[in-house]
RNA sequence: GGCGCAUUCGUCUAGCGGCCCAGGACACCGCCCUCUCAAGGCGGAGAUCAGGGGUUCGAAUCCCCUAUGCGCUACCA
């Protein structure tokens, strides 16, 4: 490629980003740093009325933890600033004013009235939507007049009434539309903001962005874009319509398809690697096997000709098999760090705070057993119990007499108690134990572990055992020994 | 209504004319392992490649039509 690769992911400020914005965001920025280009973040906040205080932070703040940089952009600057349309307004009203004077957009002063009552009128009459025109043809003496009334007004760009616009689109190939087809659109609104077009078009432009990699729901306006940088006289950047992210009943993603932000899977207790590659995967392929990868082989192979066209389901299910994969796949350092917020979050104060080097010891425990961070208060609250609660009868297994449950408990105290603490020598221990008794291994290891868990399951007793430490295990015995005998 | 895009197992996908009566993964089912639960291993079921016409010796792959879905059709992005 002869001049660098410049890609932005360029959200609007009116919520916070889904999956699909965020994924749109990865695309671009795979692209950057696959051809060693830059990657950058611009705010577009040009829709004063649906601006939402916080968002912006809201989106770098899920970039960020993710793990997406940008090279220019809030937060870090760079040399094509503002990085905020609200703060180039100068920018597009000369460009509009241009346009003016070119012939190529004119002031519309019809209300908004008009505007409505011309689509009920279209819509009745099963007309193809659109603005009519009717500013274009003003007389110059009216509009004069209306200037001088200083009426509000817009400023809509003059499409070509005739022609084709063609794309050559990175992913969908070649598209065209009829010029006719589509209307005079808005560029300047009346409270002087520019509207996306005429703001996406200028920065784009001025930002010297190479390529518009955006979800496919713009398609339908690139006939508009491509007329502007003709009537500005600018060279248009390589287009690509990214397949867009669908919710489970095949709808647009929004805020009812549960986890809106990128955030909330953090709080769900999702890793952002795991986020990223199965994001990655919805839309782009390596071949046809490779799904769990690292994001460093992903960067490396990352090609627009490997994203396909079709829109795709998101699948809560496949995220968290996946996030399994990733958790099983940590140290149990970097996992015990992963897990702490949630038990701070999720575990009763009195067991807080969590002492770090026993947790260091239950996380091998339960590691191959999590799939999201969430699941890890509930599963780890007996190790830091001082005595779990449950009901005795538990104690005694299907099949087994009382007798026998008394029995197992009070054999199992002295062996407990003079036994090396390994899982070793306690498994040997107890599985001889368990002969004697002739109990079977299910029976004799189930009433154990009620009485060490106070659950029906848990990782292996005899690990589970040697984590709980002597003391805790001793204390436990005794009470479900007092339980039943009582 | 108009315009545009899309259409391979329930879901994510491989496939870019013969390797495909279609491969992988999640979910599902069974077996093995086993102190429970997982993890892991093995196996199974699951797609007449939306439907119909062509082109070709040969089509999931190319062309046309239809159907369906989605998107756009705002002084929202």
């Amino acid at each position: 490629m002869a001049s660098e690769v410049r890609v932005r992911y360029a959200p609007s400020p009116t919520g916070l980003p889904h999956i699909g914005n965020i994924r749109t965001a990865m695309f671009n920025w795979l692209f950057a740093r696959h051809h060693g280009g830059k990657f950058v973040v611009r705010i577009e906040d040009t829709d004063q009325e649906r601006l939402v205080p916080g968002a912006v932070d809201g989106i770098l703040d899920g970039l960020e933890w993710l793990d997406i940089d940008w090279d220019e952009g809030p937060r870090v600057g760079g040399e094509f600033g503002s990085y905020f349309q609200s703060e180039r307004l100068p920018l597009y009203h000369s460009e509009a004013e241009r346009l003016i004077a070119q012939g190529d957009a004119y002031r519309c002063y019809c209300t908004r009235e008009r505007l409505a009552e011309l689509r009920q009128e279209q819509e009745r009459s099963r007309q193809s939507l659109g603005y009519d025109g009717h500013c274009k043809r003003l007389g110059d003496a009216e509009r004069r007049t209306l200037e001088e009334e200083g009426a509000p007004c817009v400023v809509r760009f003059s499409m070509p009434d005739s022609g084709v616009t063609h794309l050559h689109d990175l992913i969908r190939d070649d598209v065209e539309w009829q010029n006719e087809l589509v209307d005079d659109f808005v560029l300047l609104k009346s409270d002087g903001f520019p509207t996306y077009h005429l703001a996406v078009v200028t920065d784009d432009h001025y930002m010297q962005i190479s390529h518009v990699l955006r979800a496919e729901e713009w398609l339908s306006s690139a006939p508009r874009h491509l007329q502007l940088y003709r009537a500005l006289g600018y060279t248009p950047p390589e287009h690509g319509h990214l397949p867009m992210i669908l919710g489970p009943d095949r709808a647009k993603l929004s805020k009812r398809h549960g986890a809106t932000s990128i955030l909330e899977y953090r709080d769900d207790g999702f890793l952002p690697e795991a986020l990223r590659n199965f994001m990655v995967l919805l839309g782009w392929s390596l071949d046809d096997k490779t799904e769990v990868m690292p994001i460093e082989t992903i960067q490396r192979y990352f090609t627009l000709d490997r994203v396909g066209k079709p829109a795709a389901i998101f699948d809560v299910e496949k995220l968290s098999w996946m996030n399994g994969v990733y958790i099983r796949d940590m140290s149990a350092d970097a996992l015990a760090n992963a897990i702490m917020p949630f038990l701070e979050r999720g575990l009763s104060s009195d067991l807080l705070p969590v002492d770090r080097e026993y947790l260091l010891r239950i996380v091998p425990l339960l590691q191959e057993r999590l799939k999201v961070l969430t699941e890890a208060p509930e599963m780890v609250t007996y190790f830091f119990e001082e005595q779990p609660v449950y009901d005795p009868a538990n104690l005694v297994q299907r099949g087994m007499s009382d007798e026998e449950a008394i029995a197992a408990l009070e054999k199992s105290l002295p062996a407990l108690e003079d036994c090396p603490f390994t899982t070793e020598t306690l498994e040997a221990r107890l599985r001889e134990l368990g002969e004697e008794l002739g109990l079977t291994p299910r029976r004799f290891f189930g009433t154990l572990r009620w009485a060490v868990t106070g659950r029906n399951v848990s990782p292996p007793l005899f690990e589970t055992i040697e984590v709980l430490g002597r003391d805790r295990v001793v204390s436990r015995l005794k009470w479900a020994l007092a339980q039943l005998s009582g």
